[in-house]
DNA sequence: AATTAAAAGACAATCGGTTGCGTAACAAAG
DNA sequence: CTTTGTTACGCAACCGATTGTCTTTTAATT
């Protein structure tokens, strides 16, 4: 039997090799300026050749907090919510952090639970989407008390000061719908989403005042709320606006999801697309460019969006941020024009 | 100034009030057999009354082993491997553990680092698929060496002794292809992925082997290997197959992603689908119901994957299983078959 | 009644960094 | 030569839970 186990190096093990105290050998590591150069050099070489590795749950159970982003969302397996993890995942772990991530499934007892989760594992921040059903946002207020970032994003809470990475909702659907009025749509219907959510409330908003702006009146037939925005919500909701009496020429669908299925549905009826019926989405999902025609659409940049979370994270960290200061940042969003609302050349 | 700062309540709060030693209290929350039960009842009351809520950094420090679950995929923002998230994600939640993330962007550098990290951070087990670029597999020894539980799914390395959850690719590969036969195709190509990945080897090796067993001898010219059977690449080799003098009449793709560009291309050219060009893809992506005609396919059971891979790990945990002993895992796979290649009635 | 065994807890070391405070050594200033 | 300052580093407590070992008390056995 060998002396040497094979054994994890501590700062211990390089302190009694140098004959240092582990106390320089901590600071050296970090390059702390009351460690002689000469001392920070020979510490810093000889970690690298003993293979150190520092112990990241010592720190963190020494400062209280990990290396650790978490997430919050409802559910990984959505394109949109995929790209943003993708975003926070890349950047955090060039940062040399990792990232923790939970779904609630959409629904608020979950997500409550995986804030206490979170916050017990110490996540030195978190970047949050709320679930449909949330409303009360108290959960989140032990982070706040102990100034550990949130960054809010996309579903974002109305009445909680903190960060916040989101889209201009209203304008994006100011602008989708005004896309349709140009394009020739004189009654233009809407799948909207839970209203409780802003940014369902907001694409409402933005259609309701693109078609005042253009002086076609708000027809409340043709305002159609939805749940989840699924593919059956849509089918159902376009079966019954089609068989009006008066049925709308223009979709604009708070996702893409529930436009794809308005068209499949719409097209089953014998509906022409974009000529008797425009539509388009929102988010940009692969779907969108799969379906035939083609839906047009509004693009999220969600990979910017993750990158930006983990940037203020990250920032509010460095910056000691004094406690309770946030900011918004609002990111453009692009109306993607394909074939389900192309009428004109 | 009030006498409590909002501090967390720990083991020594709950001894001092109790007048218990912090062992006893330790013991007690984990009705350790060694503490009395009234004394064990007590403990646990006062601990919910206090709020008392455990730091697992102290725990995984003094165990050297942290309560999170590793994930070392290729990329987050894919379907199969979004759901497959998500199943580790809700087992793995459930049974208390926190699951971190990262992603390789299938390049084999990202991959050894994103280990090294979870390595570092000390996660209790780790689930991966393997990325594109992996050939060789060493950064996955010093978890084993530590008995840590690596979990291999999908894309598992083909020598190194560890977990696999998987499905039969072969099989699903043949009974794709026979399907194909069935309909009457008698020029079946394949769009064959990096054959060093075994996944898709032996989706190769299906394919060919069943059109041996009906008597079709296999055309190298209708085998195209691909990199990354994106819809890019599945455009142009859908082209050149098309283009040939003796063109396929049925496509089997190793992914949906490159079914649904050959599906496409092949309707811009004006070939009939399912009639002149029979197509079946795999994974089952949203992307193949929406299709048009919809992708036949075969379904992976990605949840369920994620599910078991964490079962996995938690029974490695509990049954202190004997170093070195791993099990795997085969999972059923369903061919589905949709418009793309329903010529029969 | 004496001996042994079992049950219930307490003590203290430990995990590996981190950090406030203290001090030795040496140089510059008076 | 003494005083004041720096520079460079060590000491030891600390973060909070875990666990091997030891002690005390109580129950069982002969």
């Amino acid at each position: 039997m060998s002396k040497k186990k094979n054994k994890v190096v501590t700062i211990y093990d390089i302190a009694n090799q140098l004959n240092y105290s582990p106390s320089t050998i901590s600071r050296a590591l970090k390059n702390h300026k009351s460690i002689g150069k000469d001392t920070t050099k020979q510490i810093q070489e000889t970690a690298k050749k003993l293979g150190y590795r520092p112990n990241s749950l010592a720190a963190s159970l020494r400062n209280n907090r990990s290396n650790n982003i978490g997430i919050l969302i409802a559910r990984i397996n959505r394109p949109f919510i995929a790209s943003l993890i993708s975003g926070i995942e890349n950047s955090a772990r060039a940062a040399g952090y990792n990232v923790l991530i939970s779904q609630s499934d959409d629904n608020y007892q979950n997500e409550v639970a995986n804030a206490k989760a979170l916050y017990d594992s110490r996540v030195c921040g978190i970047v949050a989407s709320l679930s449909m059903e949330t409303k009360n946002v108290d959960h989140f207020k032990q982070f706040l008390e102990q100034d550990i970032p949130v960054v809010f994003v996309d579903r974002v809470p109305s009445d909680l000061n903190s960060y916040r990475v989101i889209i201009d909702n209203y304008s994006a659907a100011y602008k989708a719908t005004e896309h349709l009025i140009q394009q020739g749509c004189k009654r233009i219907a809407h799948f909207a989403g839970a209203q409780h959510l802003n940014v369902y409330k907001l694409r409402k908003n933005g259609y309701i005042d693109a078609l005042k702006a253009h002086d076609i009146t708000p027809d409340k037939d043709l305002l159609v709320y939805m749940n989840t925005l699924s593919f059956e919500e849509g089918k159902e909701a376009t079966s019954k606006l089609l068989n009006m009496k008066n049925p709308p020429d223009g979709i604009f669908s708070s996702n893409d999801t529930a436009a794809v299925s308005a068209i499949i549905q719409a097209k089953e009826k014998g509906i022409k697309i974009p000529e008797e019926l425009a539509v388009i989405g929102f988010n940009d999902d692969p779907l969108a460019s799969i379906v035939e025609p083609a839906l047009s659409t509004v693009s999220h940049p969600a990979m910017k969006m993750g990158e930006l979370s983990t940037k203020r994270i990250l920032e509010h960290s460095d910056k000691k941020m004094e406690k309770g200061v946030s900011e918004i940042t609002i990111l453009d969003t692009e109306v993607i024009v394909r074939a389900s609302s192309k009428r004109l050349k």
